[in-house]
DNA sequence: GGTAGGATGGGCT
DNA sequence: GCCCATCCTACCC
């Protein structure tokens, strides 16, 4: 059992699901501007202190660079949508769609401050040694909170998987750098943290 | 504290 | 047939 000793939100609270016009915005802005929110899902949810974002089709490492495909298919949709794809035959990651239709791109989510749910994820997580490491990368948040390729195409802004504001929260500092696990413009500072997080992706 | 290697299967050339 | 937007374990300081 992993312990939680002051882990008190402090006398933050959750806020309302963000619009859809949140997401209808330039990908770095919304990569950025998610830091802080916090994504439900069922019974479990997190706030987000790390993500990446992938642009459309000049960006060789996004799934959209090589046009529309079966996968790459809900990059190219409506925003404030998921796409969640299956990854080294074992994992899968989520992103929130952004940027208007038909125009691709994608914030991936990489990491999460367990918030709720916390004893849910983990049983769903049964490695996870400590607290920091249930949902500190792309393939362990989505096994904490239970997120699979069923929910590709669904609609952040209602329903099961929301993302929602946090109000009374304490002012942070956006670290940016070059993103994870890929070769192709990887020096690209696409990545963004919350500075003081220790919830991060190692 | 650190890193090397293996697991495992879908997407696309 | 090769390439992955990864994670875990074993092993070594």
């Amino acid at each position: 059992m992993i312990s939680t000793p002051n882990m008190a939100p402090g006398n933050a609270h959750l806020g309302p699901i963000l619009p859809r016009r949140f997401y209808d915005r330039a990908t770095v802005e919304v990569a950025r501007e998610l830091l802080g929110k916090v994504m439900v899902h069922g019974a479990t949810g997190g706030i987000i202190v790390e993500t990446e974002a992938y642009l459309g089709l000049d960006d060789q490492a996004s799934h959209a660079f090589r046009g529309i495909t079966p996968r790459s298919k809900v990059m190219f949709g409506p925003p404030g949508r998921a796409y969640v794809y299956f990854i080294y035959g074992m994992y899968e990651c989520i992103n929130v769609v952004t940027e208007r239709d038909g125009k691709a791109g994608a914030v991936l989510i990489r990491a999460l401050e367990p918030l709720f749910g916390i004893d849910l994820m983990q049983v769903r997580r049964p490695a996870a040694k400590r607290l920091r490491d249930l949902a500190s990368g792309p393939g362990k948040l989505t096994l904490a909170m239970g997120i699979t390729r069923v929910l590709n195409g669904a609609d952040f802004t209602h329903g099961s998987l929301v993302i929602r504001d946090r109000r009374g929260a304490k002012p942070f500092e956006i670290v940016a750098g070059p993103r994870i696990g890929i070769t192709k413009c990887a020096d690209w500072p696409l990545r963004f943290t919350i500075a003081e997080s220790e919830f991060v992706s190692k």
